[in-house]
DNA sequence: TAGCAAAAGTTGTCAGACAAGCAGATTAAT
DNA sequence: ATTAATCTGCTTGTCTGACAACTTTTGCTA
């Protein structure tokens, strides 16, 4: 089952029309400020009626590649695209390594995370990561579900290192993972073991960070990541022999 | 006459209709699954035409808030929102910390894209950075602007990870501070010596990835960051003490 | 009760019309 | 001649009504 939303076949005019133009941006067709066709000179183009093409830019609009005003027309915006990050267009959602690339992507910005949050936490974050790790030590004990504090405890996380450019992105990447989840707090993650080895992982950040050592928290981070990834069914032999520092190979013996 | 209050600015109907919904879902008022309005109830409710209605709901299908199905209605998504990232609604852009945490994301993805550069690269990866790093080079003994070479780099080294999630994040956050590149490269960046200095960074990473020795690269790119953030006058001490491994901080004496 | 066909409802598309706003050409005033 | 005001198309924004494609419900029949 793919983690990632797979894109909509554009079964709509709007859609094709849209995707169409979208191109037309992205390979530079049409560059930066320039005014793109009357919407009259569109719907003739496309053979389509008004109404679609308006529509088809509206949704240009909304992820910011064009802008319009009325009576003058519509215009390519400075950073067509680019003031958003969709995984959709990122990665073919049908490749096989589709997940392992983002689970990567994932794992860089969760052990920096970790690292920055033991230099930075405040008491009153620590609190929210003790009462996400009571509530999944509780679901570990009772066998019941646990994803919902799993998340709370990377976000707690996130949150501690006071950047909120960080937290957002995090919550986001996290996301994409989160019925990835499932398989570690179902039953028979429970009568695996999955549930309760990743809670061990969770403690070994949780006291990195409680005692604000950066390397050991990076560090515990860096193992839940890859036991996590394994416990998906992710290859990390791809992304694991990454340069890395001894001290990554060696700590925690 | 419009039944909804003006509240803020949108002067199209169609984007207040959008912005209306959305927060409805953000809020949690229609949850996941549920079907929202007919577009006749929704036109009637807004006291808009269906057409501005349609606009409406097209921009929400381009953020990935709703699907919709012909005959059946407009359903709320999944995971309404989540398949997008926007720094916009990340970080407040008038906070003045703003650029300096939406940087340290870029620290953290771009550090360790080098060090993954460094084990994957191809030698066509090379030969990619190679020729920006001429570009930069032939730009410096010419006082001229560096910034595309600069940006196409940095896009190489993400390249060489085989990982197109990370490529395409690295551009994203890259493109966010592009304006910011110009005082390095500009008649007075090249007279503080701010272009060479850059360039003596660049090389380093690069002669760091072509060697295939990780630590190296991941070293030089921290302190190209580093670097670069003090350029363009971004306070590093913020996120510059965040644990680091021993060897980070003896590297390359 | 089960199956099926008609009907009602909903989204997708089309056509035409008018209002609101913009840009260049024309005209008037100095 | 230069400048200011006005005019005139053109473009986007909105409205209305209609029909097609499709889904769901209803109601009838076997």
């Amino acid at each position: 089952m793919p983690v990632i939303a797979r894109v909509a076949r554009p079964s709509q005019l709007s859609e094709t029309v849209s995707k169409t133009i979208e191109k037309w941006i992205l390979d530079g067709v049409m560059a930066p400020g320039v005014k793109l066709p009357t919407e009259k000179t569109l719907s003739a183009e496309f053979g389509v009626s008004r109404a679609v093409v308006r529509e088809a830019i509206s949704r240009l609009k909304a992820e910011g590649y064009v802008a319009s005003r009325q009576g003058a027309g519509a215009f390519v915006e400075a950073r067509p695209g680019q003031n958003s990050f969709r995984l959709a267009d990122a990665v073919d959602p049908a490749g096989p390594a589709a997940t392992a690339h983002i689970f990567e992507l994932r794992y860089i910005v969760e052990t920096a995370a970790a690292a920055l949050a033991a230099s930075r936490r405040s008491d009153q974050d620590l609190v929210q990561m003790r009462e996400a790790l009571l509530r999944m030590r509780y679901a570990v004990s009772e066998r019941t579900d646990g994803t919902q504090a799993d998340d709370d405890f990377h976000v707690a996380i996130a949150a501690a290192t006071g950047n909120p450019a960080l937290l957002r992105f995090i919550r986001f990447v996290g996301h994409q993972f989160f019925a990835s989840r499932v398989p570690t707090w179902n039953a028979e993650g429970h009568a695996a073991g999955r549930a309760e080895a990743a809670q061990a992982e969770h403690e070994r950040m949780f006291e990195a960070i409680a005692a604000r050592d950066g390397v050991a928290a990076r560090e515990a981070a860096r193992i839940h990541m890859v036991e996590a990834a394994r416990r998906i069914g992710i290859d990390t032999d791809h992304w694991e022999p990454a340069p890395r520092a001894p001290w990554e190979e060696e700590a925690l013996p």
